[in-house]
DNA sequence: CAGTAGGGTGGGAGCGCTCCCATCGGTGAT
DNA sequence: ATCACCGATGGGAGCGCTCCCACCCTACTG
């Protein structure tokens, strides 16, 4: 348990005021850039600003003014998975150089298992942020309803399902997996099957519609034999690649669908003596610094991950100006409140 | 700029002190667990607790208080290196797990950049935290020393130098680098060669010496010919490869300070003709990602950062108890303030 | 020249909590 | 029975800030 703080008094504004010869609220108005001050008025109270070293009590101005000028991103995992994924890296950078033009400050906070998520709710509802981005969620992930439920303005970063209320931001899965796809066969390739990430993530329902749909597109029929379900991590690559030999052992191609399951698959097409690409070829998703380092390099479907930090940045700042008008986001109309970014497939030697 | 926050009003201490039939300050009591209250109040109170659903507002709390039972972890690097490097991941991994069994919360700052550093000096002037976890440090970085001199609680994960003011934990540099240069050795090799990181870095001096130690104790004497100078970059680890294959053409062995550059290295040993490991051994240093995906498997030194971000957050909470006190962190011995942890080195196919 | 806007400013009233002092019984000692 | 004492409790006084109302003075208007 932490304890008072000792280090040296620091200049509060009504020192700043008696200094600069002004009242109390001249000084808060420069200090938050109101415009109602005359500009003589404004030079003395920056000197003394400047001379005293004053830097405003953020706790003091959050109990009176009921806003904390923070937000959180939230990320419903343990922190292994979160630093191994280059998705999460990228996101955070992005919301990073969003906030960077505001004075807002970024959270970081991990909430592995269910007595951490019910401590990470207490702390939201303790009201110490104005708004919360949630990254990487399940179907079935009660966070996400709670915070609507308790109304504080969020944001995240793959809708739950189809038809999600809260805003979010995500990347084009569907027209990725095609892209993937479509650049399996155009190499030639013709048994082409796909390791699918877990279904109560619905990023992973797009990507496996978007690989039957592109086969479908190009006269191929889809067999259930050349489909595999994996959890997003190399072993399940490994489990699904052994299954997939074994129901097809003529495929061709492989579909993962992200970079880890597929460094997994390699291993055993490996083991099993198949040449990359020469016997199969293989396609990530994510393009990871797996991608780049494996042997040979895997072509990958990359994510604009930065972008989407900041979209999602720009989303919350607009759920929070709201709030403050304390109008409902559910207003707004529903397009501009989902957004879907492009994807691009990143071309290696694996394909 | 954030607004002011709408979701709906929660209790306060008073309410609940009025459904309790109590004063504020036994609700207080209870809240905090202080053992001068009867149990019959105690039980009372926490029955109004949970039927309100109150929660502290922090906001009020700090500034009563003067505390925020939050630490922040300042990573005075971009996200990027941040991410790819399984050093901090581990560390914020050992932090969050210290953390958990008290009730601080975890913040982490990012501070790329003169502008940036400013900004986050401001905000943790501004009050915010309780101390500062400090994370990669090179030798001239003005930040250790604004914290040092703001009297902030705050513990460094490398010493700048052997007399480090601040308390610090690290891992054993120089054992881990001996341990690398003594397995090459064994293996027959006798012409090592090392990529070194940039000496403003502390840890990368003791790596230097223990490579240089561990030779002159096997009668080998000390090459400058066999020594390049990277920055922890794979690029910089290139340059370095190429050099040393230019000075000294008959190394079998290679000691890369980090993986990257080892990863590197072996880009331009490969383009060179030379097989690892049979005409040159490498070994690189930090046992990431990269190293249990390159071709062959990297041998590497294992950093135990988990223990690490354990320690720096107990380091730290010693201190921030010691600044409520009112003493200063100096008058405590010197040798309990700097924590030295054991590498492990971790045998792959590519030594 | 009185009358009326305003822009500019000062400062009271909190925000919700912790700290601490005063108070109130009850207990054991004298 | 009297008194000193102690645990349990209530509540005043802030913590440093924002909000907002009241006020002042200058600059127009009619």
């Amino acid at each position: 348990m932490a304890a008072r703080g000792t280090h040296g008094r620091r200049p509060t504004l009504e020192e700043v005021a008696a200094r600069a010869g002004v009242g109390r609220g001249t000084v808060s108005r420069v200090i938050n850039g109101s415009p109602r001050v005359s500009d003589r008025t404004r030079a003395a109270v920056e000197e003394a600003v400047a001379e005293l070293g004053y830097v405003p009590n953020t706790a003091a101005r959050a109990l009176a003014a009921n806003r904390t000028d923070s937000i959180a991103v939230v990320v419903p995992e343990a922190e292994s998975r979160f630093f191994s994924e280059p998705y999460f890296s990228g996101m955070v950078g992005g919301v990073g150089m969003a906030l960077a033009e505001s004075n807002l400050q970024l959270l970081l906070t991990f909430a592995r298992g269910e007595r951490e998520q019910d401590r990470l709710a207490a702390y939201l509802a303790a009201h110490r942020v104005d708004g919360v981005l949630l990254v990487s969620v399940h179907a079935d992930d009660p966070l996400a309803d709670r915070l609507l439920q308790m109304d504080i303005p969020t944001v995240i970063s793959g809708p739950r399902s189809a038809d999600e209320p809260l805003p979010s931001v995500d990347t084009d899965n569907y027209a990725g997996a095609r892209s993937a796809v479509d650049h399996l066969l155009s190499r030639g390739r013709r048994s082409v099957a796909i390791i699918a990430g877990p279904l109560d993530v619905y990023g992973a329902q797009r990507r496996l519609a978007g690989y039957e749909d592109e086969l479908a597109a190009s006269g191929l029929s889809y067999d259930e034999k050349l489909v595999a379900y994996g959890d997003f991590t190399e072993e399940g690559g490994r489990r699904c690649m052994t299954e997939l030999l074994e129901r097809s052992p003529g495929l061709d191609a492989v579909f993962a669908c992200s970079d880890l399951m597929a460094s997994g698959a390699r291993q055993v097409l490996r083991e099993a003596g198949r040449r990359i690409p020469d016997d199969v070829a293989l396609v990530g998703f994510d393009d990871s610094v797996i991608a780049r380092h494996m042997e040979p390099g895997l072509t990958s479907v990359r994510q604009p991950t930065r972008d989407m930090g900041r979209a999602m940045t720009g989303l919350l700042l607009d759920e929070i100006a709201l709030a403050a008008e304390g109008k409902r986001s559910s207003a707004r109309r529903g397009a501009e409140r989902h957004l879907v970014l492009p994807t691009e497939l990143v071309v290696r030697g694996s394909s």
